[in-house]
DNA sequence: TCCGCTCTTGACCAAGTGATCAAGAATTAA
DNA sequence: TTAATTCTTGATCACTTGGTCAAGAGCGGA
C-alpha cells in the first residue's frame, strides 16, 4: 500500500566492511572480553578508522551481539544433527567428534561464547532461555528414549550434555593451562579425541 | 650479620583490611574479570576509599595476584589428595565428588580462575608451568600405574583429569547457561555428582 | 603525656575510551 | 556530466579509571 517501503539492500562495500569488521571483532572479543576490547583495536585490527568503524556500527555494543549471533548458530549445529533414528552409541560418538574438532577448528568463537556465559550471559541470556533449551531438552528426550529401551547406560541426558559441551571445548578455552600441564605435544588433540571418545563410550555402553 | 633485619611485622588493622580487601576483590574480579573490574568497586565493596586501598596494594593487579595466590592453593588440594595405595574407583570417585562440591561451595573461585586462563594467564603462568605441572604428572602417574595393573580401563591420565576438571567446574562457570537450560531445580548440583560420578566410573571400571 | 609511626582521605592528574559531528572524498545512478 | 547518496576522517567531547600526593587523623609504645 501507498510509497514503496524502503529496502535496506547492502552495498557492495557495505558487506564487504561489516565482514571485516566481525572478523576483526572475534579476534578481539574472544581475546579480552566485552569491556577488556578497545573499539580503536577492533578499528586497528581491520584497517578501518574508529569513527569510519562506528559509521556501520553505531555502538560497541552492537559489533558485540552482532559477532555473537553470527557464530551461535554454526556452534549448535553438530547438536542439531544428533538423530533418532540412528544408533545411539554412534550418534553420541559423532557428536563428540564433531564437537572437540569445532573447538580445534574455531576456539575464537567457543573462548567469545565461555567469556560471555562466564561473565552473566547478559547479551544472549534469552537466547539461552528460548532457543537453546528448546533445543537441548529435543536432543535430552531423544537420548531418554534410547536409555529406556536399554541402549544406554541410564544417565541423566542433560548432565551428559554438559559433560560432553564441557570436556571438548575445555581444549579452547583453557588452552594456556592445558599447553602448560601437557607441554603441548602436537597429536594433543588427536590424543584428546581418542580419550573422551573412549571414556563417554565406555560409561554409556549397557554391559 | 650485624643489625637486626627488619622484621615487616604486620598491624592489626593491615591484616583485617587486607582480609576485607581480598574478599571483596575475589568478589568483583571473579563477575567483572581483570579489565572489566575497577579499583572503586572494590574500594566500595568493602567499604574502604580508593586511596585506602592502593595504601595496601600499590596497583590493581597486586590485588589480582593476591587474591589468585590466596584461592590456588585450595583449588587443588583435592587432587594432592589422590592416593596411590588408594583404591582406584573409590579415589577417583572421591575425587570428583569433592571437586564438583568445592565448585559448588566456591564457585566465584572457579569463575575468577577461568576467567584468568581464559585471557591468557599471564598473571599465573609459571605457576601452571611448575608447580600444577609437577603436581598433575605425579598423579598421572599414579593413575597410569592403576591402568598397568589392570584396576582401571585405559585412559590418557592427563586427559582424564582434564575431563574432571572440565565437567565439575562446569557448573559454576556457566552457571547461567546451566540455569537456562535445566530451569535450575534444586536438586540440581545433586543430580550432577550422581550423573558425573556414574558416567566416570562406568567409563573407567574395567569390564 | 608525648612522639613517631601507621592509617585515611579529598583533591587532583594523565591516559584511555566510547561516541559525536561537520566537512570532505568516493561511489553510484540518471 | 551531474546530482544524490554513501563512505571516510580529523578534531573534539564527556566520562571513566588507575594512580599520586600532601596533609591530617588515629594508634601504640615509652
Amino acid at each position: 500500500m501507498g510509497a514503496a517501503t524502503t529496502i535496506p539492500r547492502k552495498t557492495r562495500i557495505q558487506a564487504q566492511n561489516e565482514e571485516l569488521i566481525l572478523r576483526a571483532a572475534l579476534e578481539v572479543f574472544s581475546a579480552y572480553g566485552f569491556r577488556g576490547a578497545t573499539v580503536d583495536q577492533i578499528a586497528a585490527s581491520c584497517g578501518l578508522s574508529k569513527p569510519n568503524l562506528l559509521y556501520y556500527f553505531r555502538r560497541k555494543e552492537d559489533i558485540y551481539v552482532a559477532v555473537l549471533e553470527h557464530t551461535l548458530h554454526d556452534w549448535l549445529e553438530p547438536l542439531r544433527s544428533l538423530d533418532a533414528a540412528g544408533e545411539p552409541i554412534e550418534e553420541i560418538t559423532r557428536y563428540i567428534r564433531t564437537k572437540i574438532r569445532l573447538s580445534r577448528d574455531n576456539p575464537k568463537a567457543s573462548r567469545l561464547f565461555a567469556n560471555e556465559i562466564l561473565h552473566g550471559a547478559t547479551a544472549v541470556g534469552n537466547y539461552l532461555k528460548g532457543p537453546l533449551k528448546e533445543l537441548v531438552d529435543e536432543k535430552a528426550a531423544i537420548i531418554s528414549g534410547w536409555i529406556a529401551e536399554g541402549r544406554l547406560n541410564p544417565i541423566d541426558p542433560h548432565h551428559l550434555i554438559f559433560a560432553i559441551w564441557a570436556t571438548t571445548q575445555h581444549y579452547a578455552d583453557f588452552e594456556p593451562q592445558v599447553s602448560a600441564v601437557t607441554g603441548n605435544p602436537p597429536d594433543l588433540m588427536a590424543t584428546a579425541e581418542e580419550a573422551l571418545t573412549r571414556l563417554f563410550v565406555e560409561g554409556l555402553r549397557p554391559r
